[in-house]
DNA sequence: GATAGCACTATCCTAAAGGATAGTATCAAT
DNA sequence: ATTGATACTATCCTTTAGGATAGTGCTATC
């Protein structure tokens, strides 16, 4: 008996895990790759133009830049506004539910710190 | 002076900022994948064998299976223990480190879900 | 004697991410 | 007339993640 309600409540919690992996996958499909932080963090102080945020962002290419700020866009992490002029301009801004990355991002540094010392060396 | 104070603090938020790129990589790259938190479900609960968890983790082939142990082996997520018999028995089971994981691991499915109920409906 | 289970490894293949490079339309400034 | 700036797009290539399939050495079981 005892076993057996151990095995529900095991059998429960687990349950409750895997209905963690769908939206985890999700957030981490917002997340990763190499440039969503250092894009993030070029917006959040302030409304960018995609130049200054090609230049600011070390290393990206446009290319890449314009595949990530689309895809940030999409979900609602940032902003795009066009404004009528010559030469264009294009302004990158963020938007409050992108703001919300920041507490996961402070998170995930704090344990990749931790993990870090843990790994490679007091 | 008021604009000069600002921009400095900026600056050091933004310098900040940039020191956590590093660390939340680190985190993404033991979060990161299709198995791994599948994976972790499955040991949490208890030691498993490698037939276990191939069984348990639906969909995983022994070749993907095998590299992401290691992977989290070496990540000092989960334990390989080797006993000698025949069938051979290797167990796996999560460590402390691995257990502060389900912390994170909650935060990022409960962002995923209101990300989730934001970008696709109400 | 054949079969099945264990914990892998080896080989091959596909798809997706991301990098390198070059090009576009438009207009203002030189 | 040429140059430069802007915000991209197009083409091509390399790297990486991950899937499909098969095989290994050993033993207990039928």
């Amino acid at each position: 008996m005892n076993t057996t309600e151990e095995q529900t409540t095991k059998g429960h919690q687990k349950e409750q895990c895997k209905e963690l992996q769908l939206p985890v996958q999700d957030a981490l499909d917002v997340l990763n790759g190499r440039w969503k932080l250092p894009i993030l963090i070029a917006i959040s102080f302030q409304t960018k133009r995609f130049s200054e945020i090609s230049r600011e962002v070390n290393g990206i290419t446009d290319r890449v830049l314009s595949k990530e700020l689309k895809e940030m866009e999409q979900n609602k992490i940032i902003t795009r506004t066009v404004r009528d002029a010559f030469p264009p301009i294009v302004e990158y801004s963020i938007t409050p539910h992108g703001l919300t990355l920041h507490k996961i991002y402070a998170e995930l540094g704090e344990w990749g710190a931790a993990h870090r010392k843990l790994i490679i060396g007091k």
